[in-house]
DNA sequence: CAAACGATTTCC
DNA sequence: GAAATCGTTTGT
C-alpha cells in the first residue's frame, strides 16, 4: 500500500485502485503537454483470461496539429480517425506490416492528436509471466513501440477501445515515490526530436527517463538541457 | 487499379 | 547496410 496516494483515507483495495487510474479527462490537452507526464505512468493490459501485464513508461513521443509527421496531418480516413475524437482512447496501427505501435489519444475532439507509448520498463511479475525471446536481455523486452506491443499483447484489436479501469487497457499515476525523485531532480527526464520520421524531423516532441536502460534509443542525444 | 511507403526490428 | 511484410495512402 505504500507509496499509493490516497486522498481519500479509504485503504480498501478496490479504491486504491481507482484513485491511480487516470481519468478521461487528465488526457484532454495538447499531446505535447501529455507526453512528458506519462513518463512514469504504469500502462496496464489486461487480457481476456484476467492476468494483468505491466511495464512503467519511460519513452513517449507527442504528435499533433501542424505537425506533417503526425498520421491526422492531411486528412480523416480509417485508419486515423480515432485520433479526431476525443481523448482517453486507444489508437494501434500496424507498422511495416509485421509490428504494432500503440497510442494515446489526447485533446478535445476535433484536435487530433495522440502520444506514442516507445519504451516501458516491465514490472518483474509481468516479466515472469510472459516469454522473452531467447537472447533478449529483461530489460529490453519492451524497448520500443514494436517490442513493447508484442510484450503487452497490443494489436488492432485494442483500436478505439478506452483506457478506463476493468478494461483491455488503462493507465496509472505515477506512484509518490516516482514523483517525488523527479522532485528533488534524483530522476530526469530528457527531450530529444524524434526517431525514425522523414518529416518534422526537428520538432523536440520525445521524451524519456534519463539513463533508462529500457529506452529504445540512446545516442540520440539531448536537444534541449545539454 | 497499381505502386509506393512506413512513428520497426533483426540479422548479415 | 538490408530484408521482412502488408494495410493504408496516393497516384495514374
Amino acid at each position: 500500500m505504500l507509496g499509493n496516494y490516497n486522498p481519500t483515507g479509504d485503504y480498501s483495495t478496490q479504491a486504491v485502485i481507482m484513485e491511480r487510474v487516470i481519468p478521461t479527462e487528465w488526457f484532454d490537452r495538447s499531446a505535447v503537454s501529455v507526453a512528458p507526464d506519462l513518463i512514469g505512468c504504469t500502462l496496464v493490459r489486461q487480457l481476456p483470461d484476467g492476468t494483468q501485464l505491466r511495464g512503467m513508461i519511460v519513452e513517449t513521443e507527442a504528435y499533433q496539429e501542424g505537425d506533417p509527421a503526425c498520421h491526422a496531418y492531411r486528412k480523416q480516413t480509417k485508419r486515423n480517425q480515432i485520433m479526431f475524437g476525443g481523448p482517453g482512447y486507444v489508437y494501434v496501427y500496424l507498422i511495416y506490416g509485421m509490428y504494432h505501435c500503440v497510442n494515446v489519444v489526447t485533446d478535445r475532439i476535433g484536435a487530433p492528436s495522440a502520444v506514442l507509448i516507445r519504451a516501458l520498463e516491465l514490472a518483474p511479475a509481468t516479466l515472469s509471466a510472459i516469454s522473452l525471446k531467447p537472447k533478449e536481455k529483461p530489460i529490453r523486452a519492451a524497448a520500443g513501440p514494436g517490442k513493447l506491443c508484442l510484450a503487452m499483447q497490443i494489436s488492432l484489436d485494442l483500436y478505439g477501445t478506452k483506457l478506463e479501469s476493468g478494461q483491455a487497457m488503462w493507465i496509472e499515476h505515477r506512484s509518490i515515490d516516482w514523483q517525488a525523485k523527479l522532485d528533488i531532480g534524483t530522476i530526469e527526464l530528457t527531450q530529444t526530436t524524434r526517431i525514425g520520421l522523414t518529416q518534422g524531423v526537428d520538432l523536440p516532441w520525445r521524451w524519456y527517463v534519463k539513463g533508462c536502460k529500457a529506452v529504445s534509443v540512446f545516442e540520440k542525444l539531448p536537444l534541449v538541457g545539454s
